[in-house]
DNA sequence: TAGGCCATCTGGTCCT
DNA sequence: AGGACCAGATGGCCTA
């Protein structure tokens, strides 16, 4: 087992440096983790053993008491064989670990361009991913209205579908003002609010928002506010946050679609939730001049998702909106 | 203690 | 053949 152990450990170190060992998750830490969960590692420890006994099974074939079962004949595991198996094992499972890895720091990087930023508190994979719906949802609205979102509007916004912990987070953080550092983000690495503080004091409820007015939005609406595009090339996030430890995403961008697109709007643009979600990607003509502009179009006018998916308000949203919710998660 | 969340291992499938 | 991706299984940690 502990042989076993070292040679891992050694494969892991042989694997590419990704991001998450920059930021001191490194290697140590990673071994230090498998230390921490023997089941993992342990995992070769039956391979191990597993190679025993398919040795001792292929000492009793030798042997040839053993009646012959049908079906195709296995493939006898020699020494070699088995010890490719095994490397290639080790080698996928770093591979794998590293590529969990780089989906959780690109889902890392999503929750530090959320609202509701906490190295305290992280948000469950789930709850960032519904978050970040809700959000591009609400910054739609400020680009298609061209207004800086109301207060409790905004807040109601990010807070669909959220589970009551995330929702007490989110309005938690929104309710604090200026000086509760919000808009110290960019200075401070940390946070962007502390969810330690928002959780215990605020408590959201949908419908019965506190008041006076919701927060101090235009500390986050400076957040919000669609920022003057510099090129194609450029996103709203470009800049943001200013210590984002990944490289800025250097692959083709999205071909730009057209606000309303992703949400089948009412009359009064708010999003028709009684449909369900169907993602219709629309062309807006854009210059190519700036040479970022990936040319390969989505397949236009075929919906790529289309799951008609019901996301009624669970039992976390005690006061029940009453709204219906459609996603792109399903639980 | 149950349930939620997470990291890891693993085997299968698809693609290059 | 080997890598990427995926989903199931497993086990640890944390919190209500």
């Amino acid at each position: 087992m502990a042989k076993l152990y070292v040679k891992s450990k050694d494969l892991v170190e042989l694997v590419n440096t990704p991001s998450w060992m920059d930021k001191g998750l490194g290697s140590q830490n990673d071994i230090k983790e498998q230390e921490r969960r023997p089941g993992s590692y342990g995992m070769l420890g039956t391979l191990t053993e597993e190679h025993d006994s398919i040795e001792e099974e292929e000492e009793e074939e030798d042997d040839g008491e053993k009646p012959k079962k049908r079906g195709p004949k296995k493939k006898k595991m020699t020494k070699a064989r088995l010890e490719r198996f095994r490397a290639r094992r080790v080698k996928a499972n770093a591979r794998e670990r590293t590529r969990m890895h780089g989906l959780n720091d690109a889902l890392d990087n999503l929750r530090r361009v959320m609202p509701c930023y906490s190295k305290t508190q992280k948000l469950s994979k789930i709850e960032t991913l519904r978050l970040a719906r809700n959000y591009i949802w609400a910054l739609s609205e400020v680009l298609e209205t061209g207004q800086t979102l109301e207060g409790k509007g905004f807040v109601e916004m990010l807070c669909k579908g959220l589970s009551q912990p995330t929702s007490n987070l989110v309005a938690g953080c929104l309710q604090l003002g200026p000086q509760s550092g919000l808009l110290e983000k960019h200075e401070e690495k940390s946070t962007m609010c502390d969810s330690t503080v928002s959780a215990h004091n605020f408590n959201y409820q949908s419908p019965g928002l506190p008041s006076p007015p919701y927060g101090h939005m235009e500390t986050h609406l400076l957040h919000l506010k669609p920022q003057p595009f510099k090129s194609m090339g450029d996103s709203p996030f470009g800049s943001h946050p200013p210590d984002c430890s990944t490289p800025p995403y250097e692959g083709p961008l999205t071909p730009p679609l057209s606000i309303s697109g992703n949400f089948s709007l009412k009359q009064d643009g708010s999003p028709d939730l009684e449909k369900p979600y169907t993602f219709i990607p629309h062309y807006t003509p854009v210059s190519l001049s700036s040479g970022h502009m990936h040319s390969t179009p989505f397949q236009t006018g075929t919906p790529r998702y289309d799951v008609p998916v019901d996301v009624t308000y669970d039992s976390y949203s005690h006061h029940g909106i009453g709204t219906q919710l459609n996603t792109i998660f399903t639980d």
